[in-house]
DNA sequence: TCATAAGCCTAATTTATATTAGGTCATTAG
DNA sequence: CTAATGACCTAATATAAATTAGGCTTATGA
C-alpha cells in the first residue's frame, strides 16, 4: 500500500473524523472548510487518495466517500468481538441478529463475555458517543452508579447512563436536549450490560464489508 | 409516535433498506428511483415523516436523512440448526453427543444437512472464529481447495482450512503461532464437513429472555 | 355534500456539490 | 539546473439534489 504524504493524511483523517462527527461522509467543501483550504484542493486530494487505494468513491455523487483504510490504527493488541446488533442512544430499540460483524478491541478493556451493539441516534453525544460507533458492552445484570449500559425497560433497550439515588433510578442521556426515563417501582428494568468501550463508527467499516460467512461454491 | 400512513410506512422502509445498502443516507431522487415515483412526491412524503418525528433532515443538505425511530427490526429468515458436541480449533477433538442445544442461523447461508459445533481453541482467528462460537458445518465427505473444513486425521478431528496443491494437501490453522497439518499419503484424511457459517457465541437469545432484574449499587 | 388531506404528477427554480481550467509556488529527483 | 510533482489558488461550469408552485385524483370524516 503506497506511502501517503502529509496533506493527504491530514485529509484522509479529517474525512474519518467528520464521517464520525456527522454520522455521514463529508462533502468536499466541508472538507475544505474543516482544513482551511479550498474546494478544488480538496478534490484534488481525494483523486490522489482514491489513486493509492485508500478509499473509493462515485463520480458526481454528494457525500460518496468510502473509507477502504482507516489510518490511525491502534498500537495496542487488539481482539475481535462480534457486532450483534443496533440499538438506539435515541429512541429505545434494540435489534439483535446474529454476527453482522466484527470490531476491533483493546484487549485491555475487556472483561468477561462481550460483544458489540452498532448505535443510532445521538442521545450519548456527551459522553462521545456518536451515531454509528459500537460500543463494547459485557453481559452482565447488574451495573452501578453512573455505569453507562444497556439496558431495557419494559420492550424497549436503549443506551443510557444510570442514575441510583436511594430508591429513584433513572436512565439518563447525555445529551441536554433530552430527557432522562424516571423508572418507577412498576417498570421492569432489566440491565443487558454495561459499555466498557466505544469504537468508532469510521475504522471498522472495512471490516464490515466482509460479512464474516463462507458460502459452499 | 403518530401512527405512519401505509405510504410513508412503505416510505421509511425504503430509507432503511437503501442506507443499508448502500452505506449512506439516500437522495431523494434515489428514494423516488426505488419507490417508482417522482422525487416531489418523495419530499412530500418525507415532510410528512418528519412532522411526526420519524426522522430528522437538514435543510438542502444531500443525504441528510437520519432515522430516528426505526421500523423494521432486520429480521432475516432464521432456521434452527442442532449443536452436536464440540471441535477443536486447536489440539484436535471432536466429541460428537446427541443433540445438546441449537444455534438460530440465517436460512440463506445454509446447504444440505447441517449441523454446528461448539469451537474450542484458537486456531481460526484470523478466521474470525473464536472460542466459544458455533461453526455451522455441511456434512459433505469432499471439499475444495481453501474451504474451511471439519476434519479427521486419524482418530482426531479438527477445524481447519483446507489447500489443496496437487498432491500436496494441508490442514491450515488460521492463526501465524500454529503449524499446518501436512497429510502424507500413508494418512487417513476424512471430510467430515465443509464450514459455511460462524456464529457468535454470545447468545443472543439468552439476553432477552432473562428476567428483570433490580440493581445493585 | 363538501372540505380536507394524502398521494401523486409536471415543470421550473434554487441551492449544494462536484468538477474543470489554468495558474502560482515550493520541493525534490534526476 | 530542469522537469516533475504536490499543494495550493481563482474563476467558472456542470451536475446533482432539494425545493417550490400549481394541479389532479381519491378517500374520508363532518
Amino acid at each position: 500500500m503506497e506511502q501517503l504524504t502529509n496533506a493527504q493524511n491530514t485529509l484522509l483523517q479529517a474525512i474519518e473524523r467528520l464521517k464520525r462527527a456527522m454520522g455521514m461522509s463529508p462533502t468536499v467543501q466541508e472538507l475544505a472548510v474543516e482544513l482551511g483550504v479550498k474546494a478544488p484542493s480538496v478534490f484534488e486530494g481525494l483523486k490522489r487518495l482514491e489513486d493509492k487505494g485508500y478509499i473509493r468513491r462515485q463520480a458526481r455523487k454528494a457525500r460518496s466517500i468510502e473509507i477502504l483504510h482507516a489510518q490511525t490504527p491502534d498500537k495496542t493488541n487488539l481482539t475481535a468481538v462480534p457486532v450483534l446488533g443496533m440499538v438506539a442512544a435515541g429512541q429505545p430499540i434494540l435489534a439483535l441478529e446474529s454476527q453482522i460483524g466484527q470490531v476491533m478491541v483493546p484487549d485491555n478493556v475487556l472483561r468477561g463475555k462481550c460483544f458489540a451493539l452498532k448505535v443510532q441516534g445521538d442521545s450519548m453525544i456527551n459522553a462521545d458517543i456518536f451515531e454509528g460507533d459500537y460500543v463494547v458492552v459485557r453481559q452482565q445484570p447488574i451495573a452501578e452508579n453512573s455505569d453507562i449500559v444497556v439496558a431495557m425497560v419494559g420492550e424497549e433497550a436503549t443506551v443510557k447512563r444510570l442514575s441510583i439515588e436511594g430508591e429513584h433510578i433513572e436512565l439518563r442521556p447525555e445529551n441536554q436536549k433530552l430527557k432522562p426515563i424516571i423508572i418507577g417501582q412498576q417498570d421492569e428494568l432489566k440491565i443487558i450490560g454495561k459499555v466498557l468501550h466505544v469504537c468508532s463508527g469510521v475504522d471498522t467499516e472495512a471490516l464490515l464489508d466482509e460479512p464474516p460467512r463462507r458460502i459452499i461454491t
